[in-house]
RNA sequence: GUGUUUGUAGCUCAGUUGGAUAGAGCAACGGCCUUCUAAGCCGUGGGUCGGGGGUUCGAAUCCCUUCAAGCACGCCA
């Protein structure tokens, strides 16, 4: 369905035309004087020049033809030549009307639905997740979301850290610590135990000793390294000990993203990549695109209108083994073979930036990617303690999801049992939900490529612009409904026009949901639907304050006054939906 | 050094892609609960949009310059 602003341009299309202007200056906009009008439009002063007359004549004529217009209730020409809508109530009440009818109230569905691969999250195996993970992961999600809000096909791909030195590490240290296991014997021919030999924490202890120890100690090193290498050799005990690793750690991994209400289509892994270096490699040879450079296999990436110097891509480094960008590379390769993806889309640290611009080049330039497969970066930034430092714990160290996320629930859990008397299950639980709405709000409401302060005190705060305010506010709503429902069956009908101002308010704000979510897409910005949902619950409170619905006597007016909280319900939780948390039934 | 990002109220952030008097929240102060959740609402104060130039009817927004901070710059991921 056409969205508001659609059918406000197209009425001054028409004025336009009539008083004889050409319509691409017929360009409305929401007001940003709200005193003085709802919608403006600021056409006639840049048709001014190619009419040559004064804008405010130009305002006047196009003001003429609008006397007895459907949409709006007043239509002014003002110095110098703004034109300044009000709406008719009427015409915002249909349009309402026409959005409950509406299966995605109102949002347009792709017209050729695209297949959009989304690599986040990127956990490493055997590590526990932190704070660096958590950004990856919540705006990953809400991208994935707010894609299939609008129709694409969105693809979450977690693509895990599971290759390389880090697994070499791990076994070593395992080698030390258990030599007497049956993985460790060379002449082993049985069958190899299905129960791992050690546990997640074991697992999570082991890595940062082995990391430690490494870094130190030459002799474990180059053992560490042996390892890693006879396991990409496919060494039987060394495959079966990786096995291990992957199951308990993935299943972890699984737990702790379920946690953050964030899941992924796909838990590919760089390891999945490597069958397709080899020729990959091979190609990049003959087709000349690859060259020897200092010992490394390189591709050059410098573009002409580069502004600065573009080291070229590197494939294989002088003692030809492969490195990250050839796993990304490769993954290039698997994903467009399995999946032919329109666009993939890196939700990564924005520090990796020029990486990544070396590695799309590369893919572009190389051709393992077709021309018209879009290869989008989108960086985010760090998150920073008070302090405007990257966050760490009060001891200084990196802090865990897990004890992130604990801290945050006990924090809502006393504010909850402190403001209300709730039943302890159902605290706990409303607990975990407002928790978490507390942290992706406060994550999503900032421009995702910018660093940001995370503030738990004003995150989890009742008040203001935060994630709690906005569960408050729809849980506000829940209750009015569930209060009506106890005695009344829910209406059928429709929304009549706004009886206030406040009622009009919220209606405009509510008419606005689909090109909010539309344009958030467009610009893989979750915060412009945070900044909407905000509006919204204050404009509903606003309203709510001045309206009594339940004891209202006029039962046409009342039932018109239950369909628009529907809505209004309906449009909030869709849109914490994308967001990716919920909303309790109470608080 | 080169490149890049950021700089808006005491603090945390928006700013509809060049429009009118730059907006929110927090913090401060004042008011509103016998009535649907006061975790709310209403109001007051608070600004040289880092500085300086330019482009034009009009600039926080575009260009130049300058200052400050962050980040990145071939064998890590």
């Amino acid at each position: 369905m056409k969205k508001i602003s659609e059918k406000i341009t197209s009425e001054m299309i028409a004025a336009f035309q009539k008083a004889g202007y050409d319509e691409k200056f017929a360009k409305v906009g929401i007001s940003n004087r709200p005193d003085l009008c709802e919608y403006q439009c600021n056409g006639a002063m840049a048709a001014a020049k190619a009419y040559k007359k004064a804008p405010i004549m130009i305002a006047n004529d196009v003001v003429a033809q609008l006397a007895d217009s459907e949409v709006f209730s007043s239509v002014e020409a003002v110095n110098p030549g703004f034109i300044n809508l009000k709406l008719k109530e009427a015409f915002v009440s249909a349009y309402l009307n026409e959005m409950r009818a509406d299966t995605y109230l109102s949002v347009t569905q792709a017209e050729n639905p695209q297949t959009i691969m989304l690599d986040y999250g990127g956990p490493n195996v055997a590590k526990p997740l932190h704070v660096g993970h958590l950004r990856s992961a919540i705006i990953g999600e809400s991208i994935k979301r707010l894609g299939r809000a609008v129709g694409h096909k969105m693809i979450g791909d977690v693509h895990l850290g599971d290759w390389g030195l880090q697994m070499g590490l791990i076994i070593t240290e395992l080698k030390l610590r258990k030599p007497e296991l049956v993985y460790f014997q060379e002449d082993f021919s049985g069958e190899y135990p299905k129960e791992a030999p050690f546990t997640i924490s074991e697992l999570e202890e082991i890595y940062p000793a082995a990391s430690a120890k490494s870094k130190v100690d030459e002799e474990y090193k180059a053992q560490a390294m042996e390892a890693t290498h006879l396991l990409q050799q496919g060494t039987p005990g060394y495959m079966a000990l990786w096995n291990h690793i992957m199951t308990v750690s993935v299943n972890d991994l699984k737990k702790n993203y379920e946690k953050l209400n964030v899941s992924f289509d796909l838990w590919k892994k760089e390891s999945d990549a490597q069958p397709y270096i080899p020729e990959m490699v091979q190609y990049m040879k003959d087709n000349d695109y690859a060259h020897l450079d200092q010992g490394a296999l390189v591709v050059d990436v410098k573009e002409e209108t580069d502004t600065k110097e573009i080291p070229p891509c590197m494939i294989l480094k002088s003692d030809g083994a492969s490195l990250y960008n050839t796993t990304d590379l490769a993954t290039i390769v698997e994903r467009m073979k399995l999946f032919h993806p329109d666009e993939i889309c890196y939700v990564v640290d924005k520090r990796q930036e020029l990486y990544f611009t070396q590695v799309f080049r590369c893919a572009r330039k190389t051709k393992l990617v077709e021309e018209d497969t879009r290869l989008q970066f989108l960086g985010f930034g760090t998150m920073n303690g008070k302090d405007g430092k990257p966050f760490k714990t009060r001891e200084g160290g990196v802090m865990r999801l897990e004890h992130l996320l604990e801290e945050i629930n006990e924090e809502m859990y006393k504010k909850i049992v402190d403001n209300r008397s709730v039943k302890e299950e159902d605290a706990r639980k409303t607990a975990q939900m407002v928790g978490l709405a507390a942290i992706k709000y406060g994550d999503l409401s900032n421009q995702a490529s910018k660093d940001y302060i995370f503030d738990i005190e004003r995150f989890t705060s009742f008040e203001g612009d935060t994630g709690p305010y906005i569960l408050y506010t729809t849980v506000r709503i829940k209750s009015i409904l569930n209060k009506y429902m106890e005695t009344k069956e829910l209406p059928e009908g429709t929304i009549l026009p706004a009886a206030s101002d406040s009622e009009k308010a919220l209606m405009m704000e509510m008419a606005k949901y689909g090109s909010v979510i539309e344009g958030a897409f467009a610009d893989k910005a979750p915060h412009k639907v945070c900044a909407y949902i905000y509006d919204v619950a204050n404009a509903f409170n606003h309203f709510y304050h001045e309206t009594k619905i339940l004891s209202e006597e006029n039962e046409e007016q009342q039932k018109s006054w239950i369909q628009l909280l529907i809505l209004c319900r309906d449009i909030l939780e869709k849109c914490v939906d994308v967001l990716g948390f919920e909303v309790p039934e109470r608080m």
